[in-house]
RNA sequence: GGCCCCAUCGUCUAGAGGCCUAGGACGGCAGAUUCUCAUUCUGCAGACCGGGAUUCGAAUUCCCGUGGGGUCACCA
């Protein structure tokens, strides 16, 4: 059974990089006719922010990505926030602190020997360990934990853990080989010398994020780990804290991270737009962005750029699903090694794209100009700009059809229908653009038939008189100098509103 | 700096040794259509990071450079 997740911290807004993920996951769990799960990881107590989380559900479910569980649909693996389990991970860390290191002979395990265990305790102040990194960093080494507290008895640490402040910290053994593999990256291989005794358990009694995840993943039964490429590095720590707890390991697959527009580092705030909000406030349709995510780093196998969420599940090859994951270590004399091996398939692209607004915008106004039906768009125009519903039923129904080739994104809406909503204004007319006026004012009062082929008949006799151009003409109707088709619109704004507006504008 | 990943038009990419005079899309430019603006259509400019090696033949394989990105917290 292929389980996916979502963990996203709440820290802020609702994050592009989210929906990225979370759409492999939906994706992923639908193909396979499994689960989505959406957990969430609130352990940094400093950075949490109030109604993060709300965003980030809704979020999900505006891009119609939506949880089979979450906080909002619990179901028996709960609880799904990581605040509401800090039992579950005190009892995981005290298995660690309490088990021997799997790489010390039996024979040769020391019961009062805190670096023969799988953690410690560990009581270094920050002062300590900001002064140690300012060494190393002297010294160019990498800044690193240098064990001093694994060194400690473990009798004597016990006895401090009763009135000083204290951490967990994952024992890493030294010497070892840390491979595995990932569906998209491939082997990996590093030295357990380049990986830190990570903090395990912080002194608020919080868990890190390293053990949570590992923890909730295992617990939540978690196949399928789909995650930004910037997780890669820390994945040896989850592969030895997989190995220390004896558990297989769920399959990896780090995706490319999205750069921002200049590709100057990944997509943040600071040069461009990475909160989802911002999307959908501009009039971004949820599915020209889960659209134009899949296609930024995957290929539709026929080069179709345009494809719904279906297409790219049923197009998305990915085979090698499940099978047997085994976690094991090797201590046999000189090859000493922590592996973990999975499968691999590469599906999409190895490289990190740059997020392009430009294109973005062009698969919107697409799915506004043929993708979405008629009465789509007039649903989708109607929830982003309630005003619209005001309109007489007629008016926006015919509205429509003008609108669609015209419209990028649901907000342009609003510029090209003012003059539906009130009359122009905002300029002065010159003394012959008022004789025009005067001249159109009578030329439509005498209409006896008010449609668009009438209209442009007595615009096309006014453009002959002066000598003018069809911008004037829609200045002064429309009070902008280009838009909507003008016979058209008007035909449907009415003949009364139409002189309305001009009255307006004469007076 | 250590470790890891990556490298085709400005951007996203196709390309898995001869089909490549390197294809498409966005963006740019020019033109056609048109009652404005759009849409639509046509055309133009535009790339294999560098150097070695393997081979009859390399964008494609291998090495070495270079460049870019990620990561090195009691943040996730």
């Amino acid at each position: 059974m292929v389980r996916t997740r979502i963990a996203p911290s709440p820290t802020g807004q609702p994050h592009i990089g989210t929906v990225y993920q979370a759409l492999f996951d939906y994706v992923f769990a639908q193909k396979y006719k499994g689960d989505f799960i959406v957990r969430i990881e609130d352990t940094d107590r400093v950075r949490l922010v109030e109604g993060a989380e709300e965003a980030v559900l809704d979020a999900l479910d505006w891009f119609g990505l939506y949880p089979d569980e979450s906080p909002r649909k619990p179901k028996d693996v709960g609880p799904y926030r990581q605040s509401e389990r800090l039992d579950t991970y005190k009892e995981h860390v005290d298995i660690l602190i309490n088990k021997f290191l799997p790489m010390i002979p039996e024979g040769k395990r020391q019961v009062d020997n805190q670096a023969h265990y799988c953690a410690y305790y560990c009581f270094c102040t920050k002062e300590r360990l900001t002064q140690l990194r300012e060494e190393q960093q002297r010294l160019k080494q990498v800044p690193r934990y240098d064990k001093h507290c694994a060194g400690l008895s473990r009798s004597e640490a016990l006895e401090r853990t009763a009135n000083e402040d204290y951490v967990v910290r994952l024992n890493v053994p030294t010497d070892y080989v840390i491979k595995f593999d990932d569906w998209l990256v491939g082997d990996v291989e590093v030295t357990s010398k380049d990986v830190d005794d990570q903090v395990l358990m912080k002194a608020d009694g919080f868990p890190t994020y390293h053990l949570a995840v590992v923890v909730d993943d295992n617990l939540m039964k978690i196949t399928h780990i789909f995650r930004g490429r910037e997780w890669l590095p820390s994945t040896p720590k989850h592969i030895i804290l997989y190995y220390y707890f004896g558990w297989h390991r769920p399959i990896y697959i780090h995706l490319p991270l999205i750069l921002n527009m200049d590709g100057k580092g990944k997509l943040s705030k600071r040069h461009g737009h990475s909160s989802v909000n911002y999307y959908r406030e501009e009039g971004y349709l949820p599915d020209a962005i889960i659209n134009y995510l899949a296609n930024i780093v995957w290929n539709h196998p026929e080069g179709k750029e345009i494809f719904d969420i279906e297409e790219f599940e049923d197009k998305l090859h990915i085979n090698q699903i499940g099978g047997a994951v085994t976690v094991y270590a090797n201590t046999n004399e000189k090859v000493k090694e922590i592996v973990s091996k999975g499968g691999q398939e590469a599906f999409i692209t190895s490289q990190a794209p740059r997020f392009d607004l430009d294109k973005l915008t062009w698969m919107n106004q697409r799915y506004i100009q043929e993708v979405k039906s008629e009465a789509e768009l007039e649903t989708l125009i109607k929830d982003f700009f309630p005003k619209a519903s005001d309109l007489p039923e007629e008016t926006l129904k015919n509205l429509i059809p003008l609108l669609k080739s015209r419209m990028v994104t649901l907000k342009d809406f609003e510029s090209l229908t003012k003059f539906f909503f009130a009359p122009p204004t905002g300029f002065v007319l010159t003394e012959t653009e008022r004789e025009i006026a005067n001249d159109l004012q009578s030329a439509f009062e005498g209409l006896a038939e008010w449609n668009k082929d009438s209209i442009l008949t007595i615009m096309k006799e006014l453009l002959e008189k002066y000598k003018i151009r069809m911008p004037l003409l829609y200045k002064i109707t429309t009070g902008s100098e280009r838009g909507l088709p003008l016979p058209e619109s008007l035909e449907i704004l009415g003949k009364e509103k139409t002189l309305s507006n001009l009255n307006y504008l004469l007076n």
